[in-house]
DNA sequence: GATGAATGAGGATTCATTCAT
DNA sequence: TATGAATGAATCCTCATTCAT
């Protein structure tokens, strides 16, 4: 339970301090998270630095630490809050009513959310990027969004493919994700009419990777 | 002769000694690139220091500067290097006469050395994926690096589709680029058939993606 | 193959600049060691901080770290070149032509030149100070200097007490062995008279400590 | 009741209040020194942090700096009581009527409860031991400590010895104490058997030393 | 050219202490 | 009075870069 750093003071009554004083340890830790999301974003993980944090947020560096064992548990907690709301945005885009739409309408119905999400939550996209670099922070978290999806990308092409061979299968969902990714890069780098452009340009690309696969399973 | 330490320098007269020099001098870059290259595989670039690099080459990080200016144009040159040899060693990728090719086996043309270059060099790789931060400022190097496959793709692009918007080749190359990099990361990561499979399935992808702009252009 | 990086460069010849560089470095060992000692000296091991002994030596801290890893191996360096005194000081303490003297001329004999180690490398003492402190440095050089030091003192008591039981040898040496660590707290804390003043007092305390089992064992 | 943490405070009326108030105020300042102690017992003095002292009394820090103006006072204040209650509760140690005692028996009398009092109040040992730097000023709270037992040390030794001199009193007792200290680490580092015989050993010593002395003096 | 010592700003983190509530 | 957030200097240590030799 991030925000109640180390108490169980107030749990009812009409104690209003202690409220207050919780409440602005919480909008402490808002301020810091959301620092560190335009730090981290700004640098990346690794070249964020927690004093570059708790400036951004306009406090000491102590203060930080009152609320943060470590630059890890930052990034933890931010990734872990995002990580929740990516659930809720991806077990909306992946919902069952979609499975029905045809593939046009599916990667619409399931790409939109997803990409919105990143537009507005950009560091997301910044801390899921530690993959590579062994020992850095967020590397659990990053395995299991990626395997998340991963699955979720698998069931919805069994659903389409369902003759197809699992490994296949394996395949294509590592490749979709793959491009998606590097599309959601390009994505997130421009904006208005150019991210537009983008954002269609990945739809293309998905579409005409997977029509054929679609197409010819459901045809007959 | 003081000051060369480990002798054998002075074997004859002094007509040679400026070529002797010079080519010590290469030899000296060559062993600080080829200690780079290792750093930045095993570390990233970000997190490569200049005195592992110094150390990995045997020599004294004062050595290093008197060679490079700072670490961003070892990484310059090395990438730049490594695009050299990916063109001159193995890429005949984008030779002139492989754009006569039909799609399908320029593909191969392009992409199999260009995947085989990546697999036996990849340092190349630690260095294009490095510290990508998406919304920030590419560091200069891989700004070079990327803008210079950037140019060689669109080039192939504009020639085949030359009626093609200058903004949309552009589009283009970046998502085949994109889709061309995070495919090299499943590639790399997998062996054998598996390996073989992601290098069918990038085919695969960028041939429906491009067929439709292609075949549009050149059908009539 | 010129500049051969790291070290053990000069064995003989006549280069020079290689053996200046690498006494410059040696100098700077020692006095860092030096200023160690003087700041653990003031402060002891846990308060002394690794700017403090850089700014002793005159050096900067980076200075400090491109010859110690960290503060614990100054620590235990200074501590082992100490070490290496004290062992050659207390073989000659112990020689065993002292053991033939009566016991006011062996006190003296033994403790004397150990005074005057001591008196002369106080930081010896404040390095073997952090005992009861767990995870301190040289934990394990205190532990060995502290028990070769209990080994000897039983040897020497065993041969005035032949007839001892060895527990009650393992007491008087561990009392001799507190007795003379308290009081040399209270002669280095002093000079002049006042330290030849507490030499004599612990003199005294060991004598009548000593004589007593000695003389009962050795008149008859 | 706002603000007290650990309730059960108002129960009746107001007459009672100041009273209460400052019972708070000692059960509070009683409830510090006694997480003091075990923090100090537990990572010594110099290591103890204000912090931990406040969580291990389960107050904030805040609440410890209202009754204590630093760390050092905290040690002091600690080290105080524990004199104290070493006087008045177990240590009739120094009473007048001992002073009669031929020395064995006074030995006895002083030794005895100050060892058990150091047994079942392991703090105050800490406290005399903490960052004892030899050559270095002792910090305020153990000079203080340490003068006080040196002076009844004095005084009971100036009993015996009228006529010595005052500087050779000085020496004496130093000594005493610390060949106490000495004796005493060895006395709480054993139990049973062990233990008593360290006991046994420490009168012995300071029997022995002091015998003459006192002797000397109070034979005529 | 080569060396490796030297620099010093900067990074993460801690902690005694103060302050608003 | 109690709270716990806030402070900021200090800690250990790293690293890109420079300098004397």
């Amino acid at each position: 339970m991030p925000g109640t750093p180390r108490g169980k003071t107030t749990e009812s009554g009409e104690t209003g301090a202690p409220r207050r004083r919780q409440a602005r340890g919480e909008r402490r830790v808002a301020q810091l998270l959301a620092a560190a999301a335009g730090v981290f974003c700004r640098t990346g993980y690794a070249a964020a630095s927690t004093n570059a944090i708790a400036r951004e947020a306009g406090v000491s560096p102590g203060t930080l630490y009152q609320f943060f064992p470590n630059k890890e548990a930052i990034a933890i907690e931010l990734g872990g809050q995002l990580l929740k709301r990516a659930h809720e945005t991806h077990g909306q885009a992946f919902l069952p009513e979609n499975l029905e739409l045809p593939l046009p309408e599916l990667l619409d119905a399931v790409l939109d959310p997803v990409i919105a999400f990143n537009c507005e939550n950009p560091a997301f996209w910044a801390l899921m990027h530690g993959s590579g670099i062994p020992g850095a922070a967020m590397t659990q978290e990053h395995e299991e969004l990626h395997s998340g999806l991963l699955t979720r990308v698998e069931g919805v092409l069994h659903t389409f493919c369902p003759q197809a061979a699992p490994a296949d299968l394996t395949h294509t969902s590592h490749m979709i994700l793959g491009i998606f990714k590097s599309s959601l890069d390009l994505i997130l780098a421009h904006e208005g009419a150019e991210r537009a452009a983008y954002i269609a340009e990945l739809k293309t690309v998905l579409l005409r990777y997977l029509e054929p696969m679609v197409t010819t399973t459901s045809s007959p």
